[in-house]
This record gives structure tokens, C-alpha cells and sequence, in this order.
DNA sequence: ATGTAGTTGTTGGTCGCAAGCAAGATGATG
DNA sequence: CATCATCTTGCTTGCGACCAACAACTACAT
């Protein structure tokens, strides 16, 4: 049911498919996914954590209890191979995000919550790498934290308007040059 | 009728958005919005032209003919000041075009088109900087565009899910740090 | 002022369809 | 056979997109 709903997220976006529509796409009667989940509401909400609960796997598989540059980089890779073994999963879980952001919705807030979340994991990696002297203490982690998320909810967004147009490899190879630039205390 | 439509659009996004209460709101009657642009679909692209030109207008008033570093700086104040001064145009833009990756669309078409520019921009930027001595010729300057396009996209994105989270001041002027420290060469 | 044409806006109505609900079918299990 | 869970079907309701006919106003020529 979850996959039948992926697909037509990707063709149609969230607000253009219907509950009727899901259910026969996963081989059971019109009416069951509403029987199921209650409401549209309900059913992209269970959707939301479903997806969450995906990524912060994939995630924590990747970064574990890395700290500093290390941790960085690992999260970079972590979305690079995201993005190209799960693709679909990742375009359904941002039309999701996208278009929970034009009304008043649970998800949204959720949404601002986990957020907040991702920056303060990320400014902590950076706070341990700084006291390990790994990482020069003229870097201000809250602000590092905020340009990497912005790196990769901007890359994502690049993706998903023309995946084509960019060279996911060449990206990250490039990036984490520049993490290194940045972080790395020069001796 | 744009700016009742820019009102409804931040409030319930533009698939919620009836072409009705568009025209109601604008003090007209429900019918005139479709038999001026004719659908749905022809107001929002029309909505996307207007967006457009003003933000292409705002951004060339700050980077004119600059290149290099500081045409970079110039872009990244466009935006700080845009997101402060125009912050519902900006909302209602980035939701149209959040809404439009869902399906196919003429929108999403143009988009991909637009945004292979703004990368095109930044990296001459970049190349005209490095000709120039200011900037260190070890920077990929297309590279350096998607990244810094991943920049504005990730903030713009964090500012849509939860604008009182991000003190866009501080983040502007930590931003520019990096950025020297980045491209500037070294003596 | 009057007739003609063009523009702009209004109103009534059709069509299709999604959400939601309720009653009932199906089928497994003890 | 009684119960519970799972799934289906018929139906209602509401509403958005779209269309067609028409009204009101303006311009302007005669």
C-alpha cells in the first residue's frame, strides 16, 4: 500500500492522489485505504513517520557514534547513497515535505521539529571535533550546521527539479573537499 | 487579483487554492479569475512569470555587472534582503514552485531551465574571479555554483519550515566568512 | 445623441470526482 | 456458530474547474 502511494506521489504529488487511487494500485478495492488509515490526513501522516523512520536508519548506519569531520563526511555519504539506491523513496518523502508546507498541518510542525533536530546533531559534531582539535575553533558550529543542512536540502532540491543535470559523484567528491577546507585546523 | 492570490497561496498553498476565491478576495466575482487566464494552470504560470521577473529585477540591482567575490556577496545580500523585505512574494514563490515538482508541468519545465542559469551565472562569476587573481584558481567554479546554489535553495528551504528558527542576519554574515575563506587566494 | 464594437465582469449551470460513511461480505479462528 | 478482523460496495455530499450566455461600461465615429 505504502509503494502503490510512493509511485503515485512521484507521478502526481500528494494533493493530486487520491486514497480511491492507492487502494487499487495495491490490488485491494477503492475504499480500503480509507477504512485504514481514517482520512487522507491520517494516511500521509503514517506516511511522514514511515518515511522518517527510513532515513534516520539509513543515517545513523552511516554516522553510528562519529564525531567531527568524520561524522560530517559520513553523513554526506549517507545522502549521496541515498539518493541513488533509494530515489524514489527520497522524491516521494520531499513532494511530502513540500506540500505540507503550503497549509496548517501536523506534519509541518513535525517537520519544524525535526529540523531543529538535524541542526543541533550536526553543531554537535562539530562542538566534539573543535575539542578534539581536529576542527579549527574559529568555526562557529551553529552556523556550520545551518550551511550543511543548507547543502543538503538545497542539493536535494536541485535533484528533484532536474536530477539529469547533476552529477551526484562529482558533487559530494567535491564537497567533502570543501568541509575539509573549511573544518580542518590548519597546522 | 495577484497579491489575493499570493495571500491565498501562503495560506493553503496553490492546489488548495481556488481560482474562485482568488477572484472573490480580490474584490471581483468568482468567475473572472478562469475567464481572464483562461485555467487554472494559465494564472499560475502567468503568477510564475510575474515571481520571476521580480526576483531576476532584485537580483540584477545588486549584482549588476559584478563578478568574483563580490558579485557573490552582492547575490547573498539580494536574497538576505529579499526574504526580509518580500518575504510573502518569496513564500508564495518557492510554494508554487515546491507544488509544480509534483507533476508534469509547464512550470516545472521552465523551472529545471532557470535553474541550469543561476548555476551558469555563479560559476562565471567564479571563473571571472579566478582570471582576476582574487580567487584561488584550485576552485572548481562549477562546483562552487551548485554549492552555493545548494546555499540559497537549503536556507530558503529552512526559512519556509520555520522562518523564526533562523536568525537570517547572523546566517548571512557567517555565510560571507565562508565564502571569503573559500575563493579568497592566499598570499 | 446614437449606433456599433470591443472590453470587462457576472451569473447560472454542467460535469466529474474525491472524501467520507455505513452497511454488509468474506474469511479465519477457537 | 459466534466473533473479530479485513476488505468491499453503494451512496451522499460538497466543491472545483470550466463553459456559455449575458450585462455593463467605454470609446469613438457619424
Amino acid at each position: 500500500m505504502f509503494e502503490a502511494a510512493i509511485q503515485l506521489i512521484i507521478e502526481r504529488g500528494t494533493e493530486r492522489t487520491t486514497l480511491k487511487e492507492i487502494g487499487e494500485l495495491a490490488g485491494y478495492s477503492r475504499g480500503l485505504a480509507h477504512s485504514r488509515f481514517g482520512s487522507k490526513e491520517g494516511f500521509l501522516q503514517q506516511l511522514f513517520v514511515r518515511f522518517d523512520g527510513r532515513w534516520k536508519e539509513h543515517l545513523s548506519s552511516y554516522v553510528g557514534d562519529k564525531f567531527g569531520i568524520e561524522a560530517v563526511l559520513a553523513a554526506v555519504h549517507a545522502l549521496r547513497d541515498f539518493l541513488t539506491a533509494e530515489a524514489s523513496y527520497m522524491r516521494a518523502m520531499y513532494m511530502l515535505w513540500y506540500e505540507s508546507l503550503g497549509h496548517d498541518s501536523k506534519i509541518r510542525r513535525k517537520l519544524a521539529d525535526h529540523h531543529r533536530v538535524y541542526r543541533e546533531d550536526a553543531a554537535r559534531w562539530v562542538r566534539r571535533g573543535i575539542e578534539a582539535g581536529e576542527i579549527a575553533p574559529t568555526i562557529n558550529p551553529e552556523q556550520f550546521s545551518i550551511q550543511f543542512n543548507a547543502f543538503v536540502f538545497g542539493i536535494i532540491y536541485q535533484w528533484l527539479v532536474n536530477a539529469e543535470a547533476l552529477d551526484l559523484e562529482a558533487i559530494f567528491d567535491d564537497y567533502e573537499l570543501t568541509v575539509q577546507r573549511l573544518l580542518r585546523v590548519k597546522e
